[in-house]
DNA sequence: CTGAAAGCGCTAACAT
DNA sequence: ATGTTAGCGCTTTCAG
């Protein structure tokens, strides 16, 4: 009969069969509310756990079980909302599966979001969820594991054949600007982020399209990057509109970006929108609140997260499936921000 | 000689020693960076790790040592940058302490916090980082484990005798609210949360306090209570401001209600600072990009991670040291929303 | 219906 | 310097 060494620690399944009188195996039955468990052998084991306070080891169950219940989240930034917004989303739907989450932040470095996934790989997950804080990185060819099944969000990682959720960002700025352009606009501007991201190439696209269709030429002086944050943001805008001739609407990338852009407004002087419209992607909370209310182009932040863990899920239940590339509609909340242009 | 039965997993340890021709216990001293290690045999070793992609399991390896370098984080709502905030200081300590995530969202629901403790409790995570959801729960009491450190964050858990770290919320109520009667106030109102919350009573009496030391005396009407939600903000701020006699100025006790104070705000069509000044509790980005810029009670979010992770692994250095209470001090930040009243 | 025993992948004595 | 072996806590045949 094995010894108990087990000086303040956590019970074991052997000291509470002890305790019951019955077998580890007893007790791993009774607990997996499996058939095949007497009345009363069921009660008193589970009469012990309570007394004890019993709560398995699952690392221990999960080292013969192969199979974790536990799904890694990878994501550039922990403060953005719209990332945030697609964990909750993720966390909705994974949490109703039973499953637990692993987060990790890879603060929009590629080396650290490799590490972070092979951490998650040592640790066993079911699978990762990653949005990639690049979409071209040396390391995803070779991460594209047969075992461990990965669901790239926002970002479609170069190299990495694998399921994969977004926005339809072409679509969605083509819908932002063309409502400038509806609203009479003709001289707009834009400021885009970083050029080699693709959600950017995408959405630089849609604004084209659409100027395209509202026979606008594009005006490069018009034309700026930031790095899809508020300092960038507002740098950029700062740069379009104190030239000579500046654009009378703005189309702004990003909401970090939008926020830039406002600060740089303000500062000008400029008021909005009788000096200048202003059309942002992402929709966030507060921006109902502003002074005036900003227009955006909602993206279905919460959609993407649980499309994704879907994703998952419907991978780990057929590994073999084909891969699935899904776009999400965004959709134009039209505010005083970009009201009709005074002719 | 075992088998390997492996199809189609991972690889494991014992596949490296054979490939490499040496013991599972070399391969492990290898990685584990352990002198004793011949440096041909190290070098083959490594180039059989590297070939396999083998990555060992932290479950196996974790089922002995018993210390997981994990910790759990249980927040009431993903979606609240406040939280997320805390989270990222959190991460950005453990992270470098070589710590791993465990992130549960408890969704304010006080059951659903006890279940995902539990849960982290069987992961045997080394400790538990909880931003409660209420100050009081029945499960508290019993929640306090000998064997798994928790510390709390921004609300103390009745019951539960734990590290914990918050801002001074009494005195932030009263720096923000002084700095109203310094501009001249003596209109004064709050829209505070819920009534039985004890950060809702800490800026209450700071509220109380300020006002008691400019010798204004407290109005029932310009009293009112939300649910630290943009709704409930909106409805208190219509519910004081649409009075026959309206203040001159508003304390908002979070950054969410503020959000929907400013709605109402704008709805009624009053003007800020103008016809009212507004100071809130919780800095965000974007206060600074509203028109006009909203002043605020700054908590120190990311300090408050940093601050609890730390608390964390200081315990778990030293496990018997006597509990700790930290508070943190807000800071304010004046800016136009809150401008000297005309006389 | 229940118990005994093997083994998941790894590490840490204990040998050699 | 390296191999052998005994578990860590659990589930799961295989017996009874």
């Amino acid at each position: 009969m094995k010894k108990i060494a087990n000086p303040n620690r956590q019970p074991t399944i052997l000291e509470v069969s002890r305790k019951a009188g019955v077998s580890t195996a007893t007790v791993s039955r009774v607990l997996a509310g499996l058939e095949g468990a007497g009345d009363a052998t069921r009660k008193k084991v589970l009469r012990v756990v309570k007394e004890l306070g019993y709560q398995p080891n699952r690392l221990a169950r999960n080292l013969r079980a192969t199979s974790r219940k536990v799904v890694g989240v990878v994501i550039p930034d922990l403060q953005n909302p719209f990332f945030t917004g697609i964990v909750g989303g993720i966390e909705e739907v994974l949490h109703d599966a039973g499953y637990t989450l692993f987060l990790a932040n890879s603060d929009d470095n590629i080396d650290r979001e490799l590490i972070e996934m092979q951490t998650m790989r040592s640790d066993r997950v079911s699978g990762i969820l990653l949005i990639p804080c690049q979409s071209e990185a040396p390391h995803y060819q070779e991460m594209a594991w047969s075992d461990t099944p990965i669901v790239a969000i926002d970002r479609s990682p170069i190299g990495l054949d694998v399921d994969f959720v977004a926005t339809n960002n072409e679509e969605g700025a083509y819908l932002g600007t063309s409502r400038l352009i509806e609203a009479g606009h003709k001289k707009i501007g834009i400021i885009n982020g970083p050029e080699k991201n693709d959600v950017v190439k995408e959405r630089q696209a849609g604004f084209r399209r659409a100027l395209k269709m509202g026979r606008i030429k594009v005006r490069e002086s018009w034309t700026a990057r930031g790095d899809f944050r508020i300092g960038g943001g507002k740098k950029a805008a700062m740069q379009i509109m104190s030239g000579a001739e500046r654009p009378k609407a703005l189309f702004v990338t990003n909401f970090l970006m939008m926020l830039g852009a406002l600060q740089a407004v303000h500062e000008l002087g400029l008021k909005i929108p009788d000096d200048v419209a202003i059309i942002s992607f992402d929709d966030m909370p507060w921006n109902i609140a502003m002074n005036p209310p900003i227009s955006a182009v909602a993206q279905p932040t919460r959609e993407l997260g649980k499309t994704a863990a879907q994703l998952l899920l419907d991978r780990l239940a057929e590994p073999a499936r084909s891969v699935r590339r899904v776009a999400l509609q965004p959709e134009l909340k039209v505010r005083a921000s970009c009201k009709a242009m005074e002719k």
